[in-house]
DNA sequence: TCATTAAATTGTT
DNA sequence: AACAATTTAATGA
C-alpha cells in the first residue's frame, strides 16, 4: 500500500513498532492530500489527533486567549506536532496551516496513547522529538540577544524555509509581514523594514502577503 | 466580465 | 501606535 510506504518513510519512529503495533498504526490512521493555504486544525477545536507531516511544510500560529499570535514555527516534513494537547487533554491552542501542498497523517488520540502505554522506542522518540523542541526554543532566545533584529528576521525565514531545500530555485511562502513579527519577535514595523533590507541584498523579494527568497544560505548566515 | 465595496496588508511617520 | 496607500476578495449588475 502506497500509504504504508509514506509513514514508514516520514515517520522514524514506525519502523522501530513491532509489526502488530504496525498494523494498528496502519489501520487507524488517515493520511489526506492538503492544498496550500488549506487549515488543518483550528484554534479552538477539540479535535483530538496526533499530526504528522509526511511531505510539504505547515505552520503552526500559537495564540493566546485574545487572539493575537505569541508564537509560531515551521513544520517540516518528517515532523510531528500536537502532541502537548493530547497528553494534556486540552483544546488545541493554534491553527495549523498548510504552507505548501502537503500530506498529512491523523492519529487518534486512543492509538497515540496507547503506543504510549506499549512502545518504548516510541516513547524514545517522543522525548528526542520534545528535546529538540526546547532546544530550538532556547536557540532563538539566545539568537534573539545576539542578533540584530534583520539578521533575526532573515535566520526565521531561513529556519521556515530550511526543511523544503530548493537550493537556487526561487521559492514564495505565503506569510504576513505581521506573521513574522511574531515568528522573529520583533515589530511588524521592523519587519517591514528588515524586509526590504534583505531585498536589496538580493537575498529575497518581498510581494503582497508574501516573499519569495532567493538566496536561501544567505538568510541563514546573515549577520554571522 | 466588469465596476464597486469591504477587508486585509503594507508603507510611512 | 496611528494613519494613508495599496492589494486582494466579495458582491452584484
Amino acid at each position: 500500500m502506497q500509504f504504508r510506504t509514506s509513514i514508514e518513510l516520514a515517520a522514524a519512529w514506525f519502523p522501530m513498532l513491532s509489526p502488530d503495533q504496525q498494523a494498528r498504526v496502519e489501520r487507524d490512521t488517515s493520511v489526506t492530500q492538503i492544498a496550500a493555504g488549506t487549515t488543518i486544525e483550528r484554534r479552538g477545536e477539540p479535535s483530538q489527533c496526533w499530526i504528522g507531516v509526511i511531505s510539504g511544510l505547515i505552520k503552526v500560529s500559537v495564540g493566546n486567549a485574545d487572539g493575537k499570535l505569541a508564537s509560531l514555527t515551521g513544520v517540516p516534513a518528517g515532523g510531528w506536532i500536537g502532541e502537548g494537547s493530547l497528553l494534556k487533554r486540552e483544546q488545541r491552542r493554534y491553527d495549523v496551516v498548510a504552507l505548501r501542498d502537503s500530506v498529512i497523517a491523523r492519529v487518534p488520540a486512543v492509538t497515540f496513547e496507547w503506543l504510549l502505554d506499549n512502545s518504548i522506542p516510541f516513547n524514545r522518540f517522543l522525548l528526542q522529538q520534545l528535546n529538540e523542541r526546547v532546544a530550538q526554543f532556547i536557540g532563538k532566545a539566545e539568537s534573539d540577544r545576539l542578533h540584530d533584529p534583520d539578521a533575526r528576521v532573515a535566520r526565521c525565514l531561513a529556519e521556515l524555509f530550511n526543511p523544503v531545500l530548493y537550493p537556487g530555485m526561487g521559492m514564495r511562502l505565503a506569510i504576513t509581514q505581521e506573521e513574522i513579527g511574531y515568528l522573529a519577535r520583533v515589530s511588524r514595523q521592523r519587519v517591514n523594514q528588515a524586509l526590504h533590507t534583505l531585498g536589496e541584498r538580493g537575498l529575497l523579494r518581498v510581494e503582497y502577503g508574501a516573499v519569495e527568497v532567493l538566496d536561501l544560505r544567505g538568510l541563514r548566515h546573515y549577520g554571522s
